[in-house]
DNA sequence: TGCGCGTTTTGACATTCGTCAACGCCCGGG
DNA sequence: CCCGGGCGTTGACGAATGTCAAAACGCGCA
């Protein structure tokens, strides 16, 4: 929750102070910003946003992995976006949220309810603009991974995967410009690696052996990666 | 290009004034937008935007359709999203666009350089509020597609695809409050069609006839759809 | 250390969709 | 009116991926 008073704010030592959309907000806006939001700890598994119902509330993501889906009647799902720190979540300035969000990982996040989000975004159109930004390179992304969902096969979907995985975990990373991370540790349980490649469980399983049989990865442990041949490895993602 | 002097502009007599993210402008704002806009005709097949290219210009669509589209360096193309009359396209504050813009039909469009549109829309936070909503509602309409390419089969794909023209046509028609079309052309090839859906033109064209067989719709030309039975469709979609 | 359960891997088989090839239809030009 | 070419359709076949089932693994816990 924070200090009150003073200008102290939990926004002070907030980890995604200068990475999340808050960025550039001056001490004043951030202050008005922290009234209105609060912090809420998320546990693996436990969802902040469900497909279809109202927008209640959006977020920055703090620390920790989410995924968005969305889902069939019958019960397949798909995996239409990964939310890593200072990430934005949530639908502002519509009815209903078009994709539930889920945490992979535990979490913590500054959830604002959305009718004070949308109000305070509108009177800091600074605010607007990085939002703004966010969501253009988001579509951007977005867009990139339908290519990969259309017109990819199996293979280059994993290569394609393992290849992204290793560059946003690396970001997250501690050291100064590491590059992209050799070795990292999937959030993603292989039925989610399915989900999100749009492929099934079996043969996210093939895929990942067969790149292992052929030296091109390591499988340290169910959840850990090491990349053996990077340039294999993007031969592979087409 | 319009007349100038006396506040006359091309904006006054825009299909698109109340729709496009001019609207809501007042007539000052708008002469200076106007300044630094043209309109442009683009004919069939031309393309407008390349993808990877410099991000040079954005437009809003006047009239006609257009596709945006990413490719494999082998080919491969994957329709990655179509823009209507009032729809903005390319990549506004990015150095690169992610996707090429071609015409479907002969179409028409309101270009800017995107370093002066840039420049306009931080200078006019109700322009950038309005780019925002569109941007963060395409992201929605492109999050569901993932769904489909993910996780649908060819038949599901077929129907969800003539259900969403049927709605996304109706929009254009001149009738007020016609629901969606029950008949229409498509602007699409049957190649273009597969691009939309991650098939090919074959599987694309099997699953017309049969739910033409089916009785489900019929095709009284090659561009053409009649949609006989909606709900059937519907329940198709999955 | 050993047990038990959920996850992952592996195998055998089925199905869908893609590939390749031939044919047919429509439309425009001579 | 007829021809030609592009686009679309159809068929036969094969490969990639999904499905179902069983075994193996690994992790927490007793």
């Amino acid at each position: 929750m924070g200090g009150s008073g003073k200008g102290m704010s939990s926004c002070d030592t907030c980890v995604v102070r200068n990475r999340a959309i808050c960025a550039g907000l001056n001490n004043l806006e951030l202050e008005t910003l922290n009234a209105i939001g609060r912090r809420r700890n998320v546990t693996a598994g436990e969802s902040l946003i469900w497909e279809d119902d109202d927008s209640l509330l959006v977020a920055n993501v703090i620390e920790g992995v989410l995924k968005l889906t969305t889902s069939t009647e019958d019960g397949r799902e798909q995996i239409v976006g990964v939310a890593y720190p200072s990430d934005f979540i949530g639908r502002p300035f519509g009815q209903t949220s078009s994709a539930s969000v889920v945490a992979l990982t535990d979490a913590r996040v500054c959830v604002f309810s959305r009718n004070d989000f949308d109000r305070y975004a509108r009177e800091h159109p600074e605010l607007e603009h990085k939002l703004l930004e966010r969501t253009l390179a988001e579509l951007d992304r977005t867009r990139s991974w339908m290519m990969l969902l259309g017109r990819k096969n199996a293979t280059e979907k994993i290569a394609t995967f393992l290849l992204e995985m290793s560059d946003r975990l690396a970001e997250t990373g501690c050291s100064p410009v590491s590059g992209p991370a050799r070795r990292f540790a999937l959030p993603f349980s292989r039925q989610q690696v399915a989900d999100v490649l749009g492929l099934t469980i079996e043969t996210v399983s093939r895929q990942f052996t067969r790149l292992k049989n052929e030296r091109v990865i390591d499988l340290p442990s169910r959840r850990e990666v090491e990349i053996l041949d990077r340039s294999a490895l993007i031969s592979l993602a087409g």
